[in-house]
DNA sequence: TTTATATATTTAATTAAATTATATATATAA
DNA sequence: TTATATATATAATTTAATTAAATATATAAA
């Protein structure tokens, strides 16, 4: 599967479902299980988390904490009130959308008269 | 819902997948009918759409038929046996990635420390 | 009658959101 | 000493959209 092509535009929904499961992440677990999650299909690339992450905490939907683990630099992030109420409401509206294009896909050709073709 | 944001990436495989469902189409109807099928969801810009049906004609994925109806010009989008086969694989590219998208998104809370939380 | 809306295609300019590459640093296994 | 894994950050580049502009006809409404 190529997945490249499609995850554009899903990262910052995934990573708002992830943090609303678990008190704190880290930006390298995040990559890390959405990998796992995925069955190797998603590999969320650093380039494209951490800005992510950067700018969701400037909005307020993040706070961190910096923390030394095995004395390597590691920043824990954790969804704030006003996060986890986006986390809410982007979580259900990508829910829809792949609602939306499953029902598109999933057509079948017999079907394609009675929906007006 | 603010599908413009999950649309990225996506475009192309409706396309190739409404296509797949009839003989020919053009292009100003593949965006009402994604609309359509979508309940005004999705809404396929023109600057998006013609672009990448010119780039599909030139891989040889679609052949074109030019008609006047009603004294307005219309161009006819037709699969080609490559562009056929190139429909098939994409669609069920996009179904494994909706569904193991699914899969992260309605992971439960609760469920949480089953898959490694 | 002129205005808005719908139909229809095309393309240039711009923007957003990624990828890729690079930098930095530690720990551990081969 | 080399590769791999862990960990974060950011600059350069690319891709794929949006937005805007151009062109043209038909029809309904004001």
């Amino acid at each position: 599967m190529n997945s490249k092509e499609y995850i554009r535009g899903i990262i910052k929904t995934l990573v708002l479902k992830l943090l609303s499961e678990r008190k704190r992440m880290y930006g390298y677990e995040i990559s890390s299980k959405v990998k796992e999650l995925s069955a190797n299909e998603i590999q969320l690339t650093y380039g494209a988390l951490y800005p992510i992450l950067y700018k969701l905490e400037q909005e307020g939907m993040l706070s961190t904490e910096s923390e030394m683990v095995d004395n390597r630099a590691r920043k824990y992030y954790s969804l704030t009130k006003k996060g986890r109420e986006m986390a809410k409401a982007k979580v259900s509206e990508l829910e829809q959308f792949l609602e939306v294009v499953k029902n598109i896909l999933i057509a079948p050709k017999t079907n394609f008269e009675a929906w007006g073709g």
